[in-house]
DNA sequence: CTAATATTTATTTTT
DNA sequence: TAAATATTAG
């Protein structure tokens, strides 16, 4: 199908093409007819919409080689941009194989990585520095808190949190405070935002920082105010195009239509049965709109899908078909010859037994050959994990937990950071505090009061206040003295920068702090792991060329080096599940109140309803071979026991995709969901109902525990494995029992008697 | 300034 | 329940 192509493919015109290890015909025959539609159409506005599974970064990659072939433009014109770093990675290195060493001088990135790279050439248009920090969540926070004291906002009647959320989201529609509309007669908390919301831009082009947000909004005002810096991108960048399009924010939007003003050639990818980030800011709005917002657009839909079974996808389209905001779209089986398993639907009676049951699954699976790193269990909410987590250390099975906290966010690697922060930036004031005292230095809460008073009275960073205070005699001597020291220390380090290696540097600055000290002092059980990761920083420092470049990785890039290597099982969240697919996925807790989420559907009602019904389409999608959807009768939540009934999704999925699997039953072997459900009128379980979902009833009530046990608190039981030991609690069936030889243990009623 | 104790409050988290 | 944070006593 190479002959097809008429574009002009001539690198000797003199347009400065780089010689292509390949032709654009050649690319176009590894492609079906509506991915190679999808590739062809280079100029004008196109979404392309790909569902799960249709070859997505196929396209993205193929079109941009083929663009580079076909000579329609050199490199450095093109701008590609994407969400994580995982995917910018994935279509740089595909790149890379298909036409060389060219892909390198392409645009392509992150919303933020790209954004950084244009505000740090453009800083003082902006009134930053163009070595500005990032800052993370917690600076924010901190920075936030300042402010708010500052103000007399009581940070106990408003958490910070949640005026920090309604900051960023109304810097992700693109508003700086000049630009949100008058809050004066709105909610506490937004009027309480507003009057923070200037004074923290102004903090943050004090200490000469910019947090995520503004990372484009910066990017916003310095086109809108400097048309000329405008004017150069907007011609530089002939062709852009956009990954994961329905989940950008206003302010992504925004950006992208004024990048694209001149050529016009934006090309969107994206999938609106995917957004599932709508409480980040993302706007399901860009994706549905896009006909509209770009006259002249085209659209593509990639419908067939390589990854799963049919009876996978019947399931998913089923499900899917419920949401009523949607551009519509139906997932075609490649594969005809084999409808493959329906999806298994099982209910259990908790979340113990959810987890034996799974992992049950699991090893069955093992058995017949397939491997523990082609499945995986997703999870609605992170403590479900845990569960899981009980199961496999008891029965052995490997597994590996995705998301928990990243190495970057560790404390100790964070403080050093801060430290490396002070030493390249002594403006950086929440660096500064974050260690002043870090290891203790006798510099404390009275200290930094003061500090902050003359930096607050004289206009100057905390640093210079530092300066100034040690000439005086405001402070204690001995306060004085330590302080003195530390900034003598800083200095020093700072000189070094430009003489000795980052790593060097940070090894030698670990040291001389005393920082790396305290943790070697520290007989707490968790210093040995965090010195180990202080040196493994110091060890991954040798990979930059200078401090400020590992920074900027830190900041951008902070990313879980969770290497994929052996075979385990993989434990994660729906949202961190996006994107990967497995042959076996386990959809644990389909239960009204955890999934859909009894929160979404308090806040954000039938639009946040779509958005769970969404992460359960991206849940089934994920899935090459087999589906477990499981729900459990009871559940432990925050200490407490829970009945919930079975979710809507599951009455949602079409019968024929679906199999029931043989009721279980409770331990000991009476309810299962599939001929039992509760009733809430009359407060116990009834025959029939099966897969019946009662929707009108409430969700997850707290269940009264049991006015009384045949084995009160306090008293002494016997049990056939345990021996005797004290009921220390009670929970329904369940008591927690201390016994005498094996500590404490829970353990149904049924298994102990009077000792 | 530090350490012990009370209180609070619990989704999802690409950068 | 348990972790994180705020308060208060030493």
């Amino acid at each position: 199908m190479s002959d097809d192509f008429t574009l002009p493919d001539d690198p000797g015109t003199g347009t400065g093409l780089v010689s292509s290890p390949v032709t654009p015909g050649a690319l176009l025959e590894a492609l079906n007819d509506e991915q190679r539609r999808a590739v062809e159409t280079t100029d004008g506005p196109l979404l392309v919409l790909s569902g799960a599974g249709t070859g997505k970064t196929r396209v993205l990659t193929t079109r941009l080689a083929y663009i580079l072939a076909s000579g329609r433009a050199q490199p450095w014109r093109m701008l590609a941009v994407t969400f994580t770093n995982r995917a910018a990675r994935e279509m740089r290195e595909r790149l890379a194989t298909m036409i060389g060493p060219a892909s390198e001088s392409l645009w392509l990135g992150t919303f933020h990585a790209i954004g950084v790279r244009i505000l740090r050439r453009h800083a003082e248009l902006v009134g930053l520095k163009s070595n500005f920090t990032i800052l993370d969540t917690d600076d924010q926070l901190r920075l936030l808190k300042q402010i708010m004291e500052a103000e007399g906002i009581d940070t106990r009647k408003s958490p910070p949190p949640a005026l920090m959320g309604i900051l960023q989201r109304w810097k992700d529609r693109g508003l700086t405070p000049d630009k949100v509309r008058d809050e004066s007669s709105g909610e506490r908390h937004r009027r309480e935002a507003l009057a923070l919301f200037a004074p923290y831009q102004r903090r943050l082009l004090a200490v000469n920082a910019a947090d995520f947000g503004d990372l484009l909004l910066h990017n916003l005002t310095l086109f809108q105010n400097h048309p000329d810096v405008l004017a150069q991108y907007q011609d530089q960048f002939r062709y852009i195009l956009v990954d994961e399009y329905q989940d950008t924010n206003v302010s992504q939007y925004l950006w992208l239509r004024l990048l694209t003003q001149r050529h016009k050639n934006l090309c969107c990818v994206g999938d609106d049965d995917q957004s599932i980030y709508s409480w980040r800011g993302a706007e399901v709005g860009n994706i549905l709109r896009f006909e509209q917002d770009f006259p002249g657009a085209q659209v593509i839909r990639l419908e067939s899908n390589y990854r799963s079974s049919a009876s996978i996808l019947a399931a998913a389209s089923g499900l899917i078909r419920h949401n009523k905001g949607r551009l519509g779209k139906d997932l075609r089986a490649a594969a005809l010859d084999d409808p493959g398993d329906k999806v298994s639907l099982r209910g259990v009676w908790d979340g113990e037994e959810e987890a034996r049951v799974v992992v049950e699954e699991i090893e069955a699976e093992q058995r017949q050959g397939r491997s523990l790193g082609e499945m995986a269990i997703l999870v609605r909410a992170g403590f479900q994990t845990r569960e899981f987590e009980e199961r496999f250390i008891i029965t052995g099975v490997p597994y590996r937990v995705v998301g928990g906290p990243r190495f970057y966010e560790r404390q100790e690697i964070r403080d050093a950071i801060a430290y490396l922060r002070v030493i390249l930036q002594p403006d950086d004031d929440l660096a500064l505090v974050r260690i002043l005292n870090v290891p203790k230095r006798g510099l404390g809460d009275s200290t930094l009061q003061t500090l902050h008073l003359v930096a607050r009275g004289q206009g100057v960073t905390l640093m210079e206040a530092a300066r100034r205070l040690v000439e005086t005699d405001e402070l204690r001597p001995t306060a004085r003295v330590a302080l003195r020291a530390l900034i003598a220390d800083f200095d020093r380090w700072r000189d070094q920068v430009d003489r000795k290696g980052a790593r060097e540097l940070t090894a030698l600055m670990l040291d001389e702090s005393g920082y790396m000290a305290m943790w070697l002092a520290d007989r707490s059980p968790d210093a040995p792991g965090r010195i180990e990761n202080l040196k493994e920083m110091v060890a991954a420092l040798e990979e930059y060329e200078n401090l400020a470049g590992f920074l900027e990785h830190v900041s951008l890039v902070m990313e879980n080096d969770q290497r994929n290597d052996h075979d385990r099982v993989t434990v994660m969240t729906l949202h961190a599940a996006k994107g990967l697919e497995f042959d076996v996925v386990f959809l644990p807790g389909w239960e009204e109140g955890l999934f859909p989420h009894q929160r979404a559907l308090e806040e954000g009602g039938d639009r946040a309803l779509e958005e769970e019904r969404r992460l359960a389409y991206v849940g089934i999608t994920r899935a090459r071979r087999r589906v477990f959807v499981s729900f459990a009768a009871n559940r432990r939540v925050y200490g407490r026991w829970q009945t919930a009934i079975q979710s809507r999704f599951i009455s949602e999925l079409p019968p024929g995709a679906v199999r029931q699997a043989t009721a279980p039953g409770v331990p000991g072997g009476r309810r299962g969901f599939g001929e039992y459900r509760y009733d809430w009128k009359a407060s116990g379980w009834r025959e029939g109902g099966g897969n019946a979902p009662v929707i009108d009833v409430p969700a997850r009530q707290v269940v009264t525990q049991a006015s009384f046990s045949p084995y009160p608190v306090g008293d002494r039981v016997f049990h056939q494995k345990f021996g005797y030991g004290v009921v220390r609690d009670v929970d329904g069936e369940k008591l927690s029992i201390l016994f005498d030889k094996t500590g404490m243990k829970k353990v149904m009623t049924r298994f102990v008697q009077k000792g």
